[in-house]
RNA sequence: UGCGGAAUUGUGUAAAGGUAGCACAACAGACUCUGACUCUGUAUGUGAGGGUUCGAAUCCUUCUUCCGCAACCA
């Protein structure tokens, strides 16, 4: 598939209100005038990435790219309640097939510990933060409302108790929530942000890195601001539900000493419809099996886009042009969906598969002969070249290919009506033969000789074609066909597992593919002729049985008639 | 009710006082050895009221609506 990079000259969108933001900045005069554009991407490693996240990334590395500039990748690991190494490797792992590189520039927010240890006492030393003994219920108590300002019994605590007690806290003395450091800011803001806010708390848990060296984590609000400073972040790029955070942010660049100012800039979250998009809820479906894991092909994470066929290139497309903007959006996922079928229509290799057999008996052709044809591999990229195709007496075609009694406006085989099969010979059909129920079991037809090739010597046409595989010769494949997860369009308003569709996975095993399809490459997709777009699984597969999942459909106007 | 944001067609996003554009979706038609793709066309929009101006999505003003914030999560 297309790994080409989006670059700012080929993007469709001419730029955004953080580029506008940014050329301000780096403009004679501005805020950082003369200093190169330095983003970054802090995920926290307790999860796996999805499609929001990938918005994100596009973001922040895109950014970067337009100026550029440089882009890290940071774990940010200040809280070891729940994160893992695992979702760290998953991390990079996405990133990188995303097309992104961070080069050397990867970073743990927990190397900084020490550092922000150090700048946590040099606070309360100047009177800026102090240790506060208030438990969680006492200070949900204490926090004030809209209207009423919080109360902070330990606020005026003497300079050396507070730096005492801090020490204590690092030294393991108290359990946890026994205590807190809390920066003096104001008690009274509107921003309940700024009403001396938690700037560490006590854990005792093992860090993923650091094990057992800290029982003291920092807060986001007080961590953040210190990471991005000493990388020497210009942009902080992050959503917007951190605006209101952004005062805190700017107390922290302002009183904490530091080697640099970055500027923290919002932008909204992606959201896509009949999607859900939370981590917890994502995490719900894995753990109560309702799919098959984070890589299921139904989930919005990357790694299951990846095994439902999606591209690198495609999903970078579509973060490029839903834009970027501060209003809150729903994107349609048929937007998704678009992006990538632009993508394999110009790049998928095509290939022939039966998804719902019926043969088809050519009476007039001979028992024992075999011949082949060449088929086109990409008819918008005549350079892929042509594959060959063995044919012969018996067939397999789709069901949906025929019908006894055609429905007016069907032009498939019915009949006495000709079709031609793709690439080999036009054919009229003759009849059918059926079970005791009712159903099709052989189509029968007479091949017309002349037609070799697909085009009657008498120029006549066919209003149809149709795809084949010779049932000498096909392979059995198992195909799944995926639908949305949930079957409302907004499922985060309601309780989305009631809303789960239970049609969102339907598994074909008796499906007929051209046999060098069994050895295709893991997350290599095809365009199945009339079927859609699928992804070769290897998750589960074997070579004598290989699984595809649909990717995306194709647009069917007969369907709509 | 406090603080902070945001409102442009069904959806997403442009237009820094001067033709409201683009993409998706929808519909109609053309083309087609994939009923796909492609191409052509159609319909639908500046939340509301007032003001400034030759001219307003854009500036001023009043209102309305929506979103976020009171974790020792990020």
């Amino acid at each position: 598939m297309s790994e080409e990079i989006i670059s700012p000259e080929n993007a469709e969108t001419s730029g955004n209100f953080i580029h506008t933001f940014i050329e301000e900045d780096i403009a004679p005069g501005g805020r950082y005038e003369g200093k190169k554009v330095h983003t970054r991407f802090p995920p926290e490693p307790n999860g796996y990435l999805h499609i929001g996240h990938a918005k994100a990334i596009c973001v922040d590395f895109g950014t970067a790219e337009r100026f550029n500039g440089l882009c890290n990748l940071r774990m940010d690991d200040t809280n070891p309640t729940k994160e893992d190494v695992e979702f760290v490797d998953a991390i990079k792992e996405d990133i990188q097939w995303l097309g992104f590189s961070w080069d050397d520039r990867f970073y743990y927010a927990s190397d900084y510990f020490p550092k922000m240890y150090e700048l946590a006492e040099d606070l309360i030393q100047r009177g800026l933060a102090y240790v506060c003994e208030l438990q969680p219920a006492q200070m949900r108590e204490y926090r004030g409302d809209l209207t009423h300002p919080a109360k902070s019994p330990y606020r005026d605590r003497p300079v050396e108790e507070s730096l005492d007690l801090f020490h204590r806290m690092k030294a393991g003395e108290f359990e946890d929530g026994r205590m807190t450091l809390r920066a003096k800011i104001d008690l009274a803001s509107g921003n309940f942000n700024m009403r001396d806010p938690v700037i560490y708390r006590i854990n005792h848990i093992p860090h993923h890195r650091t094990g057992n060296t800290w029982c003291i984590y920092p807060m986001y609000d007080f961590a953040q601001p210190i990471e991005d400073a000493i990388e020497g972040i210009t942009h902080s790029l992050c959503t917007l539900e951190f605006e209101a955070h952004r005062p805190l942010y700017d107390w922290v660049i302002e009183h904490v000493n530091l080697p640099a100012k970055p500027r923290q800039i919002e932008f909204a979250r992606l959201g896509i419809n009949n999607t859900v998009m939370s981590k917890r809820k994502l995490r719900t479906l894995v753990e109560n099996n309702y799919v098959s894991g984070w890589d299921d092909p139904r989930m919005p994470t990357l790694c299951g886009l990846r095994r439902r066929g999606y591209t690198p290139a495609s999903i970078r497309n579509f973060c490029e042009r839903i834009g970027v903007a501060k209003v809150n959006s729903t994107v349609d996922y048929a937007f998704l969906e678009h992006c990538l079928r632009e993508d394999l229509n110009a790049n998928a290799r095509r290939a022939m598969a039966v998804l719902d057999p019926v043969k088809l008996v050519l009476t007039n052709y001979p028992e024992d002969k075999t011949e082949t044809f060449d088929v086109e591999n990409n008819p918008e990229k005549p350079e892929v070249g042509t594959r060959p195709v063995s044919f012969s007496r018996e067939l397999w075609i789709e069901r949906e290919d025929f019908m006894e009694v055609p429905a007016k406006k069907y032009f498939r085989l019915f009949p006495g009506n000709e079709v031609r099969l793709k690439t080999a010979y036009i054919v009229k059909c003759t009849g059918c033969e059926k079970d005791e129920n009712g159903n099709v079991t052989t189509v029968y037809a007479e091949y017309d000789p002349q037609s070799r090739g697909g085009n009657a010597p008498d120029g006549r046409k066919v209003k149809s074609t149709i795809h084949w595989v010779d049932a000498k010769t096909a392979v059995n494949a198992e195909v799944r066909l995926y639908d949305s997860l949930f079957t409302v369009p907004d499922p985060e308003a309601g309780d989305y597992i009631d809303e789960l569709n239970p049609d969102s996975l339907k598994v074909l095993k008796n499906s007929k593919v051209e046999p060098w399809l069994a050895e295709a490459g893991k997350n290599e997709s095809f365009q199945f002729l009339r079927q859609g777009y699928f992804c070769a699984d290897n998750r589960d597969s074997s070579p004598e049985h290989p699984v595809f999942n649909r990717s995306v459909s194709l647009k069917d106007s007969f369907k709509k008639k």
